[in-house]
DNA sequence: ATGATTGCAAATCTTTTGCACTGCT
DNA sequence: AGCAGTGCAAAAGATTTGCAATCAT
C-alpha cells in the first residue's frame, strides 16, 4: 500500500520498530475507509496471518492512536471504532433506533465552536463526534 | 419521595409489578439528580437493603428504559449513566487539560438541532452531550 | 395460587496485562 | 546483542442469562 509509507516513516522516525503486525493493522484500517472495530481489524489481519494475536492488535491500535496516525471514535452502545486520523473533518449521526451511521461534514460544527469560543472562552476539540438520535425512516415508523 | 406516586402508577397501569428492588432503584436514580451509572445505583440501593443484586439492578433499569421512565446517556468511554426521563436537557464542557466542567444551555445547540433535522432529517437526542476541548485559562497557560 | 420477579453464580463480551519468548534494528 | 514487541493465557470490568426459589397480586 503506497500510501502507507508516510505512515510507516512516522513510526521510524519516532523509535518505533515497524513489524509485520503493526504494518498489517494499518492496512486493515487503511482498507476500511469507514470505521472499524478492534474486532473487525483483528479479522482483517487474522485472515493473512491467523498468528496475530487480538492483544497484539489492541495494543498497536493504542500506540497508533497516540502517534496520532489513527483515531478513536466512540459511537456509544459500546461500539468503539478506528479510522485513519488524515481523513479528518467528519461527524458521526448514529441511530439509536436501526445503529445507522450517518456522516457529516465538519462544517456543520463550525457555527457551534464558534459560540462555544465566544461565550464561552472554549476551545471544543471535536475531531469526531458522534452524536445519537433518530434517523428520518425510524422517525416515519414512530 | 412523593415524586414517585406518579412513576409508580406508571408501572402499574402497564401491569408490572412494584417490588421494594425497583422502588430503590427508582428512588436512587431519583435523588442523584445529574447522571448516575449503574454501579453507583447499586451501590445506593445497597446501603439499604444490601440484598439486592446488581443483576436486578440492571434488569430494572432496562425495564425502566422501555417504559420511558428514565433514560439512558452514553457519555462515550464506556461510561453509560441514567437519569430521570423528562429532565431539562444541559451540556457540558470537559477541559481535557484541568478536568474543568462548563455547563452549557440546551439553546446553544438548538441550531446544531435545526441543521441536522433540516439537511439530514436526523433527529438529534443530545440531551445531555459531552464536548471535550480546553477552557479559557488553560488556553493562555499554552 | 401462579406467574412475574429475584438472587446467585456462571457465562459473555470486550479490553487489558504478566511473563517468557521472539525478532527487528 | 539487546530490548522493543509479540503470543498466549489469564485477569479484569461490565453486563447478561439460566434456573430454582420467592413474593406481589
Amino acid at each position: 500500500m503506497s500510501g502507507h509509507f508516510n505512515l510507516i516513516e512516522d513510526l521510524r522516525q519516532q523509535g518505533y520498530r515497524l513489524t509485520p503486525q503493526r504494518e498489517m493493522v494499518l492496512e486493515a484500517v487503511h482498507e476500511c475507509q469507514g470505521h472499524v472495530s478492534a474486532e473487525e481489524i483483528y479479522a482483517k489481519v487474522q485472515a493473512r496471518n491467523p498468528c496475530v494475536s487480538i492483544s497484539t492488535v489492541y495494543r498497536t491500535l493504542e500506540l497508533l492512536k497516540q502517534l496520532h496516525i489513527v483515531c478513536e471514535i466512540d459511537l456509544g452502545g459500546g461500539c468503539v471504532c478506528y479510522e485513519l486520523a488524515g481523513e479528518r473533518g467528519h461527524h458521526h449521526l448514529v441511530c439509536q433506533q436501526c445503529g445507522e451511521v450517518l456522516e457529516v461534514d465538519d462544517e456543520v460544527l463550525a457555527p457551534l465552536k464558534d459560540t462555544l469560543r465566544q461565550e464561552y472562552g472554549f476551545e471544543a476539540h471535536v475531531d469526531h463526534l458522534a452524536i445519537f438520535g433518530h434517523c428520518r425512516s425510524c422517525q416515519r415508523k414512530a
